[in-house]
RNA sequence: GGUCCCAUCGUCUAGCGGCCUAGGAUAUCGGCCUCUCACGCCGAAGACACGGGUUCGAGUCCCGUUGGGACCA
């Protein structure tokens, strides 16, 4: 377990843009990250996009999107699979010429023959290596298939899962060049990977039965292996793997939900990942504490709960300040009237420890930015009461005349008028903050009213009057 | 079906043979704080899948069973 004297590390994510970024895949970017910059070395980003098919610019747009939100930076690409053809046609003429390759002639209709007649006679299906012998070359029609070992065994020194054993002969002549040309992802990968000085492949646990057949081929071409690290899947509650329906499941999703990118990071380090008893952990933190003998070998649910819990956090912890950009975006949304930036700020700091999202937040703003609220029925029944009525013009009365408005003078005169009059200072309370929020429940009365200012607590205390008419 | 992986509170996890009458976090419930709701603080309930071994001693090592997952089709 002694580190190589200034080996340099090389970790690399290779995302396929067949979809936005998705927590696991977030995950799996943060690791190599971590390990890269915990290391000093090289953090380099492949896309995968030979399937042609279903990859497209606009998810590799978002995928770079996602990265950089996350704050996942890289030190070399995007380099991008359909660029480098000529260097997968390099690797498979070595291969060929090497006699670790052969061409193949066998119609996709007789592989899938050859596999019904195996499994027919009890044995796996798989191709029965018709053509390893015939000494084909190349030609139309035919694929390069790999002259897998048919005997002894290879072994996976996982850094994560620890060894694993595979039989040789599990595996069949697999093919490496499709008969368009196009090169398969065993084949890619390992083509990529040794090119492209990969020290350690760290990827979802999900590859674990694919690498002992890369592994062949690193032999094959005489290649150094890189160190391998699964990582466990990220599951759904129903313990299956995450996908769409369990709901979000794209990293740009959460950030237009209201999510942090530090509470995103935060949370996905520690799925299967810890250090201790440790919740909280900053970027540089995770840089300095990061191992992989930490990742756990088992998959973990992807728990929505404690990722608000962590973003609720993370809200708390910024300044208005640093809130007000993001929480812009979330405002606009709603088409609110415009309000100064130092007012929005003020409203922020009281909502700050009751919003577990961006977008929670701007809902809960709403009677900051606006009169055009409901008032709550239930509230308006149980506390505009007949004997209030009177009181409220002294109320309003007072709060007009008041030279200092703030929350000292108001609090200390609601106080007064409360013990004045025999009553709980919540019976007074809960009727004004209906008054000026709608709502039984809101951020401290007098800091609210403080904010708002004296007019339009007035304004909206006058406009309330008529709620008494409909208690009872 | 074959191969491979995994298994501590609902969930994320600590634990790398004795420090464990199993710790933390989240979620849940109760209390305090209090103008409401939160935040915060305090407290409660809640787990080593099962069965065999190994050992003076196992959550921790080995085997099996069960359960879950992944890959190949």
């Amino acid at each position: 377990m002694v580190e190589a004297v200034m080996e340099t590390i090389r970790t690399r994510f290779a995302p396929s843009p067949t979809g936005h970024l998705h927590i696991g895949g977030a995950r799996t970017a943060l690791f190599n990250w971590l390990f890269a910059r915990h290391h000093g070395g090289s953090f380099i980003l492949r896309i995968e996009n030979t399937d042609i098919q279903r990859s497209t610019e606009e998810y590799t747009r978002s995928i770079l999107e996602a990265m950089e939100w996350l704050g996942l930076d890289w030190d070399e690409g995007p380099y991008f699979q359909t660029d480098r053809m000529e260097i997968y046609r390099e690797y498979a003429e070595k291969l060929y010429k090497s006699g670790w390759a052969y061409y193949c002639e066998c119609t996709p209709e007789e592989v899938e023959q050859m596999r019904k007649e195996a499994q027919a006679a009890g044995l796996k299906p798989r191709y029965n290596g018709r053509c390893r012998d015939k000494g084909l070359t190349p030609g139309p029609g035919r694929v390069l298939r790999f002259r897998s070992p048919q005997t002894g065994t290879t072994i996976l020194n996982d850094l994560i899962k620890g060894p694993i054993e595979f039989d040789n002969s599990e595996f069949d002549d697999l093919v490496l060049i499709r008969s368009d040309g196009m090169p398969t992802y065993n084949f890619t990968v390992v083509v990529d990977d040794i090119t492209m000085k990969i020290s350690h492949v760290i990827r979802g646990d999900d590859h674990v039965n694919n690498t002992p057949k890369q592994i062949l081929i690193y032999q094959a071409l005489g290649e150094p292996l890189p160190r391998f690290a699964h990582v466990p899947m990220i599951l759904g509650p129903d313990k299956k793997r995450l996908s769409k329906r369990h709901g979000a499941t794209s990293v740009i999703a959460y950030r237009d939900m209201g999510y942090l990118p530090e509470a995103m990071v935060n949370y996905i380090a520690r799925l299967g990942w810890s250090h201790g008893d440790q919740e909280i952990f900053s970027i540089q933190e995770l840089i300095g504490k990061f191992s992989l003998e930490n990742v756990s070998a088992s998959a973990s649910v992807f728990d929505t709960e404690k990722l608000r819990w962590l973003n609720g956090y993370y809200i708390r912890q910024k300044s208005p300040d640093e809130l007000l950009p993001l929480l812009k975006p979330f405002l606009n949304k709603l088409n609110y009237p415009q309000k100064p930036d130092e007012y929005i700020k003020k409203a922020i700091a009281t909502l700050q420890p009751r919003c577990a999202t961006l977008e929670e937040m701007a809902e809960a703003m709403k009677f900051y930015m606006t009169d055009n609220f409901e008032y709550d029925g239930k509230g308006v029944k149980k506390f505009f009461t007949d004997q209030l009525r009177p009181l409220w013009r002294i109320i309003i009365n007072e709060i007009n005349s008041m030279s200092h408005f703030d929350e000292e003078k108001l609090e200390a005169f609601f106080r007064s008028l409360a013990e004045e009059k025999g009553i709980k200072l919540r019976n007074l309370a809960q009727p004004v903050r209906i008054a000026l929020t709608g709502k039984t429940a809101s951020p401290g009365l007098f800091e609210v009213m403080d904010i708002l200012g004296k007019e339009e607590v007035v304004r909206r205390l006058e406009r309330a009057y008529c709620l008494f008419d409909q208690q009872g």
